[in-house]
DNA sequence: TTCCGACAGTGGGGTCGCAAT
DNA sequence: ATTGCGACCCCACTATCGGAA
C-alpha cells in the first residue's frame, strides 16, 4: 500500500468531526490493507510508529527538503527507513539521522511530508488515536470492540492486536493471553474533587488505597527471571534492584503484580516526587544510588499468581490472592468502607503522613486497561493561590489565535516585583479564552517575541495546584505542580496577590 | 430530550542519557 | 564541562460525540 493512501484517509478523518464518520474512514482503509502492512497502517493512523521512538524530534524536522511531485513511497519503504534511522547510534549519529530524515522527505510529496512531519513529532491531530482506532478495527474485522479492547489490555500494543483481528477475526482476538514477561496495558484511574464524590461514583462500599507519589511498576516473575515495566511499558528492571530482590524473595515463582515504587525518608515519610523520579530513571551508579536513596515497593493488585490469570476476577477477589502471595509490609495500606466520615478521616490521615491522596476502587470491577473513571477513582487535596498574570503565549491547534498559556507570578513584598512560578493553560473554557485574549491585548506591555506577549501585572487569577516543587528553571527556585486556572479575581488588585513567602511556606 | 462516559487535544515541570559544542 | 535534544516520569482540564436513561 502507498503512503499516500494512508495520508488521504488521515486527512479525511481530520475533516470529519463525527466519531462514527472517522471510524468509517479508518475501517474502509483497514479492509483493503495487506496483512504485511497492517501493523504499519494501524500504527500511523493512530499516531504512533512501529519503532516507537526513533530519536527524531521537532528540531531534526526543521527545514524539510524539496518534495517529489509524484507519490510512489510504500508503507514498507517508509517503515524500513525509519527502522534504519532508529538503529543509528554513536558519534555522528545526529547528523546521520538528519541526513536520513532528509532522504525520507526527499522521497515523498509535500502532502506526505506534512503527514510525516506531524506523525514523527507526535502531533498527528487528526482527531483519532487508540480509542477511535479500536472501534475501526472492530468494524473492519467484524468483531466486538470489547474483544479488541481486551486483546489490547493483554498484548499492550494496538497494531499487533489489529493485524491479528484483520487476518483472524474474533478467534484471533480471543487467542491473546496474559504472557509472563510481556507487559499488559495498565488500568488507570479517573478523578473526583473530594471523598464524598468518590464514594458516590463507586456507589456503596469501596476499597480506599493510599495514593503514593512514586512511579507505577508492573512486575513479572517467571522462575528466577524478574522484569519490571513502567506505565508506558518500558523495561526498567535494571534501575530497581530492590524491587527485583523483593519479588525474588516471595514464595510464588509465577507472578504478575501491579504497584508503585517510591523513595521514603528514614522516618517513613515520602521523598519529593523529583527524588523518586531521579532515582528510577538513573541507569548509571545504581549500586551507590540505592545506598543513598533506597526505593520501597507497595503492591496494590495481582494479575497472575501461581499460574492463574486473575484479570477477570472482581477486584475484591484479586486482593485476597494478592494477600496470599505478598507479605503485609509490601501491600499498599487500604481501608474498605462505605462510610463517609470513616473515609474522610482515612483521607486526612494519609495526607497528614505526606502522601498524595487516595485511590478508591470498586470491589467488583475486573482489571481493564485504558478505561479511566470506571472502577478506580483518585482524590487529592487541592491548594489554591491568587497569582498575577505576567505574560501569555499564543496557542496552537484549536487555540490558534487565542492567548492561551499564562505565565504566573507571586508578589515579592520587598521589591514590589513579581516572581514567576510557572505556566498554565489548564482549566480555561472557550469563553474564558476569548475573554482573556481581548483583555490581555488591552494591557499588553512592551515588545513580544512573536510568541509571548508581556502584560502589565494587573490581573489576578485564582490558581489550583498540587504542590510546590524545587525548580532550577525559575528565579524564585520553586514552581507549581499541575497548576490550573479556577477563575479570575476582578475583585482583587495585583497588590492583593499572594506573596513568594506564602508559596515558599508550602514547599515543605 | 437530557445526561454522562469516553475520547482527543492542549499543553505543564523535572530528570536522565547522549551527542554536539 | 556545558548545552541542546529526545524521551518519559508525573499530570489537569475542556469540548465533543453518541449511546444510555
Amino acid at each position: 500500500m502507498l503512503l499516500i493512501d494512508v495520508v488521504r484517509v488521515s486527512e479525511a478523518v481530520a475533516r470529519t468531526s463525527a466519531r462514527l464518520g472517522k471510524i468509517g474512514h479508518l475501517a474502509e482503509l483497514l479492509s483493503r490493507v495487506g496483512a504485511d502492512e497492517a501493523e504499519i497502517a494501524i500504527a500511523y493512523l493512530s499516531g504512533e510508529l512501529p519503532q516507537r521512538q526513533i530519536g527524531v524530534g521537532w528540531r531534526t524536522l526543521q527545514d524539510p527538503p524539496s518534495p517529489k511531485l509524484v507519490a510512489t513511497a510504500t508503507l514498507t519503504d517508509v517503515d524500513a527507513l525509519l527502522t534504519r534511522i532508529k538503529a543509528v547510534s554513536g558519534p555522528g549519529s545526529q547528523a546521520a539521522r538528519k541526513a536520513m530524515v532528509e532522504e525520507l522527505f526527499t522521497a515523498v510529496t509535500s502532502q506526505e511530508q506534512s503527514f510525516l512531519l506531524r506523525l514523527l513529532s507526535g502531533e498527528l491531530r487528526q482527531g483519532a488515536l487508540d480509542g477511535v482506532m479500536i472501534e475501526a478495527i472492530a468494524k473492519a474485522s467484524d468483531a466486538a470492540s470489547a474483544d479488541v479492547r481486551r486483546a489490547l489490555t493483554l498484548r499492550g500494543w494496538l497494531p499487533a492486536v489489529g493485524a491479528a483481528a484483520l487476518s483472524g477475526g474474533v478467534e484471533a482476538l480471543r487467542a491473546f493471553k496474559l504472557e509472563v514477561g510481556r507487559p499488559v496495558a495498565p488500568m488507570l484511574a479517573g478523578s473526583a474533587p473530594n471523598v464524598a464524590a468518590v464514594l458516590e461514583k463507586i456507589g456503596g462500599e469501596a476499597a480506599l488505597e493510599w495514593k503514593l507519589d512514586g512511579v507505577r511498576v508492573q512486575t513479572h516473575r517467571s522462575g528466577d527471571d524478574v522484569r519490571v515495566f513502567t506505565r508506558t511499558l518500558d523495561d526498567i528492571t535494571d534501575q530497581v534492584p530492590e524491587l527485583v530482590e523483593a519479588v525474588l524473595a516471595l514464595p510464588s515463582t509465577d507472578l504478575v503484580l501491579d504497584g508503585e515504587v517510591i523513595a521514603l525518608r528514614p522516618d517513613g515519610r515520602p521523598q519529593p516526587f523529583q527524588v523518586t523520579a531521579s532515582r528510577v530513571s538513573s541507569k548509571t551508579g545504581v549500586p551507590r544510588l540505592r545506598e543513598e536513596t533506597p526505593l520501597s515497593v507497595f503492591f496494590f493488585d495481582a494479575l497472575r499468581v501461581d499460574g492463574a490469570d486473575l484479570l477477570d476476577l472482581p477486584y475484591g477477589e484479586r486482593q485476597q490472592r494478592l494477600a496470599t502471595a505478598v507479605p503485609p509490609e509490601l501491600l499498599t495500606p487500604r481501608l474498605v468502607t462505605g462510610d463517609l466520615p470513616a473515609a474522610e478521616s482515612f483521607f486526612a490521615e494519609v495526607v497528614r503522613r505526606g502522601h498524595e491522596g487516595l485511590v478508591a476502587k470498586s470491589l467488583t470491577s475486573p482489571y481493564a486497561a485504558g478505561r479511566r473513571g470506571a472502577g478506580w477513582i483518585k482524590v487529592k487535596p487541592r491548594h489554591t493561590l491568587d497569582l498575577v498574570v505576567l505574560a501569555a503565549e499564543w496557542g496552537h491547534g484549536r487555540r490558534e489565535g487565542k492567548l492561551s498559556n499564562l505565565h504566573l507570578g507571586a508578589r515579592d513584598p520587598d521589591s514590589g516585583a513579581f516572581v514567576m512560578l510557572g505556566k498554565t493553560f489548564k482549566g480555561l473554557t472557550d469563553e474564558l479564552l476569548a475573554w482573556q485574549t481581548e483583555r490581555f491585548l488591552e494591557i499588553a506591555d512592551g515588545p513580544t517575541d512573536g510568541w509571548t506577549v508581556a502584560l502589565r501585572p494587573e490581573l489576578v487569577v485564582e490558581i489550583a495546584f498540587d504542590g510546590v516543587q524545587r525548580s532550577p528553571r525559575y528565579p524564585g527556585g520553586m514552581a507549581l505542580r499541575f497548576a490550573r486556572v479556577l477563575r479570575y479575581r476582578p475583585d482583587k488588585r495585583a497588590e492583593d496577590a499572594d506573596t513568594v513567602e506564602t508559596v515558599r511556606s508550602l514547599m515543605l
